[in-house]
DNA sequence: GTTAGCACTCACAGTATGAGAGTGCTAACC
DNA sequence: GGTTAGCACTCTCATACTGTGAGTGCTAAC
């Protein structure tokens, strides 16, 4: 599914190519059946529409085009859409004033490292079209920056755990007595000694070590108990796929014109709340290290075969990765989408590499 | 737009009311024009379809029913829906069934209470049939819990503020020198003390009395600059009307038939994104300080016109309140709805009350 | 190998038709 | 006077039919 190396597929020849692309950048915009006449009139092929039509049936034999009827233009399948994308869409960078747009409106969110993968959604949606996607970064084992324990009421404290990768989580955590805000602090800063810099089954290995039972003092005693909840909590996040998903520009999608019965937009929809199949793509991607695409049908699940991704991961791999990327109607502009979704992932990963070096 | 007080519209005869209500009832479960035959046939009336047909064109006189054409059934306006919810639907309390089932829920999470809000939307939704929507309780100004200083780079720390209504914010500062963590926590513990249980505005007043300039330490400097930078976080936080909104079960929404077509599903979608009029319903909601109904066209925005709110504040007048509730198509179960979101209202206030005593 | 010409196919829009649903009206009824 | 049965009337919806235009595939000539 890696993107490059290109022709892995028996290549065709030059003009067939030419004419899959002009096929193909023909239907993304019209989303309209491609007529052989459209073609000879929109691109310059040099040859009669009858020659482009016998090319188009072989074309068809090759599984990359389809025929809705007889009398109808071709339309791309999904194997003229990943043919396209493996071999045809050139290594097209973003223009530069796109780029330029791109990074201006990064930087105004500067300091709310929070917005940052709502923003890559954002500007993805915005600036090809569809929808833009962006995880958190998230680490196979996360390891703590701090832990602080606030209290609540009497027998409740909030405990708060940043994560070194900056994510944040908080869990109320039941106390056995009653408990000033002096002790809580005194516990945190245990906690901090024992939990910073590791990972939950750090933190579990050396709690076994604190000393239990007659001979705890009472501080101890909760910090044991809080460092279970503590491991717990980092469990937990550990186990997720995916820790926060954000999605911008369903607008855009919805408005395609393969959309215009509602369920075809529930189904979409139905797609985004799919958290198992979209973590598994996720993890794929953070897998192969680099840009994915996955189109239409080689899509497992039955709602997400109208629609393809394309994602690229962003974050240091053995440390935390997310990922970023749109998800659109088959019908695509996917020269586009790879190029903005490499560059926002590039943007992210100097981010990423600024604030956690 | 208050509910009670019942019966501020001249009010029908009994007959007319139990017709109306029945249209109603009828065509909230059917979807389809009401006609006076099976009305006699799903209700007993004790008139025959002629009786009811004089009294279905009089209270089409009156505003409350209309008519899509000549030979089609009945069907509420917004008005008969209005008159429906001001006057006809009972105090019909939540089944104790699922009063059960939703408490049995909310104590599963009970310790994640940032979850509480999602799952106020999620119960709704799943109770209703509908979409159910939350937001965080969010106080006017907000009051400062505790302050955290983490060092993130050697001239950049996240600022962490955990508010007394248990909301958290996080954003990065930039420091005018390469700092230890050591010395942000001396600076923390100062920006605590002069912190804690005050408003954006107290504290910015604090911070004027601070010493300044030459005379000021290296400390008293940086908890100025780090100071400003809390009080931007809080105004900020402040102006917003609405903190956090979940939303769940539009797919719920998007099933029913008047959205059949995916520009009403993206009306819906238009809709929760407009932040302004779902701020200024809030708002008044809050003041109203109980449940308020907006239906159709009661609503100002085009997108709206097709939709239904119900929604309910929770929290104390005073400090901190949020908003629960759903939205659905006009024509929806507005007596289970108006159950539903006040039992969970309810809720929500026992669970604030016993967090934040 | 390429092209012009042409027959063929099929979707689509427009029109016609009939059936069915439901109303509004009227005249009889209690 | 309110209620009801009966009936004419209206309008939608589903179905069938038709002509048009788009676009193909084939063939024969270049």
């Amino acid at each position: 599914m890696a993107r490059r190396p290109r022709r892995t597929i028996g290549s065709l020849d030059a003009r067939s190519d030419a004419i899959l692309r002009a096929v193909i950048d023909e239907y993304v915009t019209s989303a309209t059946p491609v007529s052989s006449g459209s073609l000879v009139d929109h691109y310059h092929l040099g040859v009669s529409s009858a020659t482009v039509r016998s090319i188009l049936s072989d074309l068809e034999a090759l599984g990359l085009l389809t025929h809705p009827h007889t009398s109808a233009g071709r339309v791309p399948t999904d194997a003229g859409y990943r043919y396209y994308v493996q071999v045809l869409a050139d290594e097209w960078p973003l223009p530069v004033v796109e780029q330029r747009m791109i990074r201006h409106q990064f930087g105004q969110v500067e300091f709310a490292s929070e917005h940052w993968f709502r923003l890559a959604a954002t500007t993805l949606a915005a600036n090809t079209g569809t929808a833009g996607l962006a995880t958190t970064a998230k680490p196979q084992a996360a390891r703590v920056r701090r832990v602080d324990l606030v209290a609540v009421q009497d027998r409740l404290a909030l405990l708060v755990v940043l994560f070194r990768e900056g994510t944040m989580k908080q869990t109320l955590q039941n106390l056995p007595a009653s408990t000033e805000q002096d002790q809580l602090d005194r516990v945190a800063g245990l906690l901090n000694v024992l939990a910073i810099d590791r990972t939950a089954s750090e933190i579990e290995a050396a709690l076994t070590d604190l000393p239990r039972g007659e001979e705890a003092t009472e501080d101890l005693d909760l910090l044991s108990r809080i460092g279970d909840g503590l491991v717990r909590t980092m469990r937990e996040f550990d186990a997720a796929l995916i820790d926060d998903l954000f999605s911008d520009g369903l607008l855009n999608v919805m408005a395609a014109p393969e959309f215009d019965r509602s369920d075809k937009v529930r189904a979409v929809f139905a797609a985004l709340e799919n958290r198992a199949y979209l973590g598994s793509l996720v993890e794929s991607v953070a897998q192969a290290g680099t840009i994915q695409i996955f189109i239409g049908h080689e899509n497992r699940p039955l709602e997400m075969q109208d629609v393809s991704l394309v994602l690229a991961p962003y974050g240091r791999i053995g440390r935390a990765i997310g990922v970023v990327g749109v998800l659109g109607p088959t019908r695509m502009g996917y020269a586009q989408a790879i190029a903005s979704v490499e560059f926002v992932s590039g943007l992210m990963n100097e981010l990423v590499e600024h604030l956690y070096a």
